[in-house]
DNA sequence: CCATCTAGAATTGTCGACAAAGTGACTATG
DNA sequence: CATAGTCACTTTGTCGACAATTCTAGATGG
């Protein structure tokens, strides 16, 4: 493997993990130096990340972390609900019937896994993932595929692991999630659109109103030191 | 400014312009004499275009510039009536009454020189873009406003310009811009998103009976021959 | 004549070094 | 005391060279 893709993918999951914090700076000669690589290399992991949306680059300067923000998370959550719900529009119209078994059985497996262990973790990580990804897919548009499980994803996910969300709309998610894929089932694209963007619009609204109360409390403990 | 950015803009409009053909070889030792500027300038310039989509690289064999499709055309026009759908729905939200009423007169404007020249080559490449360019600025998501102005505008003005796209949907795309201008005036975000869905539909559906045509012609001339 | 193998040439990946720009601390001046 | 200026130091941008890989063309064998 390349080995500036091999710094890249390192770089890209220490980012989205937390492990370098949003805002660091991005020092080339230090980095270079842990992995051993010559700045070159080096520099065209950055420049990836940059194209990424993970890291800015500033002439002269140099690069820094991207910072989170409750209002860029919301931004993110809009362009999701419209090209997800788009994704989910064309799978209905485009999905075999083989693929939309696999879902069906990727559902009832859920809901096994779910009521065994009364499970939020696994369904809300892997399962909930797992189902968009298998959607997106169904969509058999690839530039939309490769942005929304590419790049867009790192992005969803490096706000996922660091605001901490799990949040208890699994059973919720779980039912929505089954609504959808009985609109692609019966080859309704409009309404497994509608599904979809509801369910995404409504995700979005949890976060918002978790930030919010979030927030408050901020600026309590501010008030109170 | 730059080194490697000035290489950058020049070959992306290259590419756009059709100047480098579809699929031609970049090559790194001749551009870099051309532009006399070292490899290493010359490679961060093909990383940027290969972040925008406009080459792609394969390892220890170099880049292409992408081949262009019909398919690929009509991929980008789902995911553009998907993201500018929602951008109108949200600018009809967001927009002040004064960018509004500069809106409107821009949509006076065009009427104007429509009825002056009856000309549609104005319409379509200069005005249609300013109207939706401003309409996505009107959203203020910041992230929609980045990527549909930037990356994918940049592919659709390749395929304009390649596939030699006019069109004479003038006087209709005028009328459907006029609609949406008044959803967003009454501030009917939900209606705006439909009715700019409905355009881009529009535009998509007229290319892919174009582009039929266009086959079928290649299909003719081969047999001909 | 076609397929396969094998040098040689060309191209890409990586490296270290130099030039240019930015950063920060210290000094001088109003 | 605050502000502006200067100088050393760090960091980024660019360059040319070497190593590793791929491509090409000619030779060899079936």
């Amino acid at each position: 493997m390349s080995l500036s893709f091999h710094v890249f993918h390192t770089l890209q999951q220490r980012i989205v993990e937390g492990d370098i914090p949003p805002g660091s700076k991005i020092s080339e000669p230090e980095l270079a130096r842990e992995f051993n690589v010559s700045r070159s290399s080096l520099r065209e992991a950055i420049q990836r990340l940059e194209a990424g949306g993970l890291v800015i680059r500033t002439p002269n300067v140099g690069a820094r972390v991207i910072t989170l923000s409750a209002a860029k998370l919301i931004e993110i959550y809009e362009i999701r609900e419209a090209l997800e719900g788009m994704a989910c529009r064309l799978a209905a119209e485009r999905m075999t019937v083989q693929q939309i078994d696999e879902l069906k059985q990727l559902l009832a497996d859920h809901a096994k896994a779910e009521s065994l262990q009364s499970g939020q973790s696994y369904y809300q990580s892997e399962g909930d993932v797992d189902f968009h990804y298998r959607l997106i897919h169904g969509s058999q548009n690839q530039q939309l595929i490769d942005w929304l499980c590419g790049e867009l994803y790192q992005l969803v996910r490096m706000y996922r692991v660091q605001f901490g969300m799990a949040g208890p709309r699994a059973k919720t998610a779980f039912k929505e999630h089954s609504q959808i894929v009985d609109a692609i089932a019966s080859g309704d694209g409009e309404l497994a659109e509608m599904l979809m963007r509801r369910h995404i619009a409504a995700s979005r609204k949890n976060i918002q109103v978790k930030l919010q109360l979030q927030e408050q409390e901020d600026v309590a403990s501010i008030s109170r030191s």
